[in-house]
DNA sequence: CATGAATGAGCATTCATTCAT
DNA sequence: TATGAATGAATGCTCATTCAT
């Protein structure tokens, strides 16, 4: 699953061949589909670990207790963290997330983790501390600038000091923010 | 171009075969051989078309002249107009820009789109209209956040009104101003 | 379809390979999806074919004005004619008439095939010149009797004189005649 | 080896895959290669068994004393209650008995047990009971005949009464009888 | 001795590309 | 100049066979 996260995230799902895969994990191209049905089952199972280990990540340490301000503060630097230490996953799941062969299961479960995105901004919301736009409008907003964001950090157009971080951080908060 | 551009837009690249291609576009397969060396030649040709309305289209009735928060202004709904009136161009210049198969000139003539943005966000820098971000951050979030929004347009979880798109594009000047 | 049939006939439709029937045929591989959409869609034309063959070739100069005798006569002929004439689509016929790649227009087709000797054999029964038993076992008696009597000529087992023919005729006909 | 008879009788040799059989006999794929060296080897056991048992199976209670009628009988019977009793071999026999996969004693062995029938015959034309015919066309006529009404029994087209059985025995017998 | 995970050659099928018409 | 039939390399996938446990 890694060697195909891997490959998957740099060239796509089409321009991944299982024989690549298979030679990138160092196992035989058969020995795929001894645990894996199709490609199409694969590209899925990784998706699923992506969303699933993204969605911890998230909410790790989340500062339930706290204000929006805070709680969003943390949102992003955990979006950002998770970006930077997995780069592979993030830039899968930010470009695949609409591609076909997802299943139900994979659409479910990422929809699950932007839900908690989502109850986040309508909470702000509801405390008249984030504007009231629709929370789909706000999020991706946020979520456009994140993934841009680290596209850049990726390709180290920017690097990731602290006092840049804060100030995107801000940005993005400002965004939202009444 | 057209019967390409529709079908890259829609399946992506890989996705799409010649014979597809030739078939949408009511021509012979080996037609599209004659006007182009390769299928990759193909899409750049239709990238770089893509590349260049989008661009003109940006700086049609462009206000040199006005100060940087009307310029904001007119970038945004050029770009909302844009991602509305060419559905096809603008899902295609989103998702594939970033495509392995874009060769060097695709990538310049893009680069120059953005560079327009560029000079835009250094211009509201230098007069401190625009705060002292590096200017490829000020532009991933609002890139990426017009992005999203015009992803939600097309998939019309979000309707065009003007009051939502007024909110919207104070968001995203929120987001960059001082 | 000449290619396909030699090698479907020798070895069965698993054994046998597209690549194979294409080395045979003398074209690409690809090109027999031009025509057939399947490997299967392939033995089922191949199929059809073979049975219109025969089906075409049992009918010719059949003498619907003489006695039964003379028709069973006819048919025998008919059918080791066949054999002999037509090797492989005999064989293809005897061996894969029950395969489970046979799609229903195949199964209709060779059931009729089967109809026009069971009217035969009923209309036979009708005039008490054939004995009082289910037409199929008498279709069966004759039926396996034909398609042995064929591989042992087609092996050169037996050769086909004027005499022997006669005799096995005979035989057949003794074995349904009251 | 009855695991494998089953399936090879239900499916053919090439549609039939080593696990599967492994599954069917509830032993690990391997173990298959501990008692077999092939495919084709497993394949010949099975089919040298069914011979053998077919042949035995003929020979029991054979009435060497009697005359040549009530041998054919006899026979006749066998065969029936054969291709009844034991399904899956007679139907392996039946249309396995010309595969490309036998080896030379498998081809031996069932050429053994044609040379019964063989015997029997030229016994009966030695006598002037059975008539002066080549004997591999008598036995193609016969053998065939059985083949077919086995098959119409095993698809229960054909129901085993006595009365029926009485008359396809006498059909055949007919054919072949002085 | 029994196992079943691993293998990779070989299969059916697709599709970018060519070239005779 | 336009065509589309033909191609064959490359793909996803299967399965007979091996071998470490």
């Amino acid at each position: 699953m890694d060697a195909a996260l891997e490959l998957f995230a740099e060239r796509g799902f089409n321009a991944t061949t299982v024989p690549t895969i298979a030679l990138n994990a160092e196992v035989g191209a058969g020995t795929i589909y001894r645990y894996f049905e199709h490609k199409e089952a694969l590209v899925n199972a990784v998706f699923q670990r992506c969303v699933e280990s993204f969605s911890h990540h998230l909410q790790e340490n989340y500062p339930s207790d706290s204000g929006i301000r805070e709680q969003f503060r943390h949102l992003f630097f955990k979006v950002v963290g998770f970006a930077r230490d997995h780069v592979y996953a993030f830039s899968f799941l930010e470009s695949q997330s609409n591609a076909p062969y997802l299943d139900s299961k994979s659409i479910d479960i990422f929809q699950e983790m932007m839900d908690f995105f989502y109850q986040f901004l309508e909470e702000g919301k509801k405390v008249n501390v984030i504007r009231s736009v629709p929370t789909e409008a706000l999020f991706a907003i946020v979520y456009g600038a994140y993934v841009e964001i680290a596209k850049l950090l990726r390709k180290k157009i920017l690097s990731e000091s602290d006092q840049l971080m804060n100030s995107l951080e801000a940005c993005c908060w400002d965004a939202v923010r009444v």
